[in-house]
RNA sequence: GGGUCGGUAGUAUAGUCAGGUUAGUAUACGGGCCUGUCGAGCCCGUGACCCGGGUUCAAAUCCCGGCCGACCCGCCA
């Protein structure tokens, strides 16, 4: 007998249907018994009646909550509600108790206790709602890339045997009789596909290792990054601001019963985003009392008064050269073409106009005070016809803590890693 | 890396400041009553002070150390 998901139980009233799922509750209201069973965001009641079936009775009355079953039974419509009258409820899986969280999410777990048990969590209706807004929202990044752009999606690989920017804040790994590093970026693979590709994207997993206590910091996170060439960065942030309305303007569509029991509703599409240069923001810095040396990075208290003058979305673009990546394209002597995309005082993406010209690249290097010699590696490529070309990277974790509107990006993460948490 | 606050039944919390009777509540779990519940209801019951040391007649409560957690700053995505 095939099984039937709860959704399409309207289309079988008066008919038999099995079907799979976890007791949620059991209630026992005399001599009718109401089991809820549940798959996913969805629920149905089952309603058993003793009178005639003690059998049936006595065996159901011994399955615990949260049991794996399958029932065959009859669909029918009670008030206004379906329900189904079991013929035999089978345990495909018994449940222990007590449960190390309450999977109703009734009584309320602590993030620590949720990741302890992150598996058992995604029963709990509000964190299953996550990660499938999470799972729609990556679908839909890739949508817009691959058929609307045309981009062509790649993999690089996360065993590499030196940093982007250098040598801090990598992994060591060991690699048979040498020691390699998981990659922080896709930065310079992408910047060397520019020599054919058109536009490249990658949805991947990168890793830092800072020792970050923060609630938008992991050590592991997936980054979504795009370089497109023959472009610069107005380019570049056109496609990202496409990007961002293409995703919060059909999230809303495709993933309403998530967000309603999330029971919060994603920001709305910004449209046009706002950009202000790095000098403006400390124009309205100065403004609002607050005083910025030139030259230093904006910290969460400055992202916020500039949020509130701003908005929700904005860029700041012309970032000052000493911030900024030996790869991005200066801008005269102290600024760059790079931009960094906020949300409130959260960064979810930052990117720029990258430096083709090889010798101005190695100068760069040198001004970084790295040695251009070791990154020959890379600047070779440089020599057959790089074209001009710019990129971003986007933290999908942040993006999806800004969509749910939830307080630690370890919400959002199923398997978060951070400086203490390396399990499950 | 630096800082602030915290750790009480399976889970989530009250009590800690001002040490003192049986550590309270919700939920979960076990038992009982109930033939239409739907966060079912009512009654009964089981179940906890992170670890180690100290102060004291007396420590969940005060002090020290450890372990663990949440948040803020820095770093960035």
């Amino acid at each position: 007998m095939k099984r039937i998901p709860i959704t399409e139980l309207p289309n079988y009233i008066g008919k038999k249907v099995k079907i799979c799922g976890w007791i949620e509750d059991k209630r026992i209201v005399g001599k009718v018994m109401f089991l809820t069973i549940r798959q996913g965001l969805e629920t149905i009641q089952v309603t058993l009646k003793k009178t005639g079936n003690e059998d049936l009775w006595r065996d159901v009355e011994e399955i615990t909550r949260q049991s794996s079953v399958v029932i065959v039974g009859n669909v029918r419509k009670f008030g206004n509600k379906l329900e189904i009258i079991p013929e035999s409820v089978k345990v495909v899986g018994l449940s222990k108790t007590p449960l190390p969280l309450d999977p109703s999410g009734r009584v309320p777990a602590l993030l620590n206790t949720i990741l302890d048990s992150r598996a058992l969590s995604i029963r709990i209706p509000h964190i299953y709602a996550i990660f499938s807004i999470r799972s729609k929202v990556t679908n839909l990044i890739r949508d817009f890339f691959a058929n609307t752009k045309g981009f062509i999606e790649i993999h690089t690989p996360k065993i590499i045997a030196s940093g982007t920017e250098g040598g801090a804040d990598l992994f060591p790994v060991e690699y048979f009789n040498r020691t390699a590093y998981l990659a922080q970026s896709p930065q310079l693979y992408k910047e060397q596909l520019m020599l054919g590709f058109d536009g490249v994207f990658e949805i991947a997993p990168y890793f830092r290792a800072e020792k970050s206590h923060t609630r938008k910091h992991l050590n592991e996170f997936i980054s979504v990054d795009l370089e497109i060439s023959f472009a610069n960065y107005k380019d570049a942030m056109n496609v990202l601001e496409e990007l961002v309305n293409y995703v919060l303007e059909n999230i809303i569509e495709t993933a309403q019963k998530e967000i309603q029991i999330l029971g919060h509703r994603p920001p709305s599409p910004p449209g046009k985003i706002p950009i202000l240069t790095y000098d403006d923001s400390l124009e309205i810095l100065h403004k609002s009392g607050y005083e910025f040396e030139w030259g230093e990075d904006l910290d969460s208290d400055a992202l916020r008064v500039i949020s509130k003058e701003i908005g929700d979305f904005f860029f700041i673009i012309d970032w000052p050269w000493r911030s900024k990546p030996f790869y991005i394209k200066r801008k005269g002597d102290k600024l760059t073409e790079s931009f960094d995309l906020m949300y409130r005082e959260i960064e979810l993406s930052s990117g720029g106009t990258r430096e083709h010209n090889v010798d101005q690249l190695k100068k760069n290097l040198s001004d970084k005070g790295l040695d251009p010699s070791i990154f020959e590696f890379h600047t070779k490529f440089y020599n057959y016809g790089m074209p001009p070309h710019a990129g971003f990277g986007l933290g999908l974790d942040r993006f999806l803590l800004v969509i749910t509107g939830r307080e630690n990006i370890r919400e959002v993460v199923l398997y978060p890693r951070d400086p203490e948490r390396l399990e499950p």
